[in-house]
DNA sequence: CCATTGACGGGCG
DNA sequence: GCGCCCGCCAATG
């Protein structure tokens, strides 16, 4: 595991892993549950930069259900073709102009449940 | 050391 | 909705 210089990594990574098939998340959303508000670019680069084969990667879209990923890359294509299969609706075309509906598709997690797993 | 670049977000016109 | 700008900050050249 690659290691940045103040890892919180572990924290972001256990977060994407607590989300729930047919939902999503913004990485805004995930830097905020990490303690870290503000940071989600950070969040973004931890994605980037460990190896999250394990995880549901695919869940973590931007705050305004655009898919982050570069365009024309084998990842978004992975990315849309998950959400699709989860059953997770976008607004407009859904092949190029794919927006995530957020207002159906936020994860809302049990906020006591998360600051019981990180000591609160 | 400086500039640019991002799997971002939010405010403003 | 869209573009512009700014805040964010580690990595890269």
């Amino acid at each position: 595991m690659k290691r940045l210089r103040t890892d919180h990594s572990h924290k972001i990574l256990h977060l994407v892993s607590l989300v729930p098939y047919g939902c999503v998340v913004s990485y805004g959303q995930l830097a905020d549950l990490a303690g870290l508000p503000g940071r989600a670019r950070l969040v973004g680069r931890t994605l980037r930069v460990h190896n999250t084969e394990q995880l549901p990667w695919h869940r973590v879209v931007a705050a305004n259900g655009r898919l982050s990923l570069p365009k024309g890359s084998p990842a978004l294509n992975e990315q849309r073709q998950r959400l699709i299969s989860e059953g997770v609706t976008f607004k407009g075309n859904a092949i190029t102009g794919a927006c995530v509906a957020m207002t159906k598709h936020q994860w809302q997690p049990d906020l006591g449940a998360i600051l019981m797993l990180f000591d609160g």
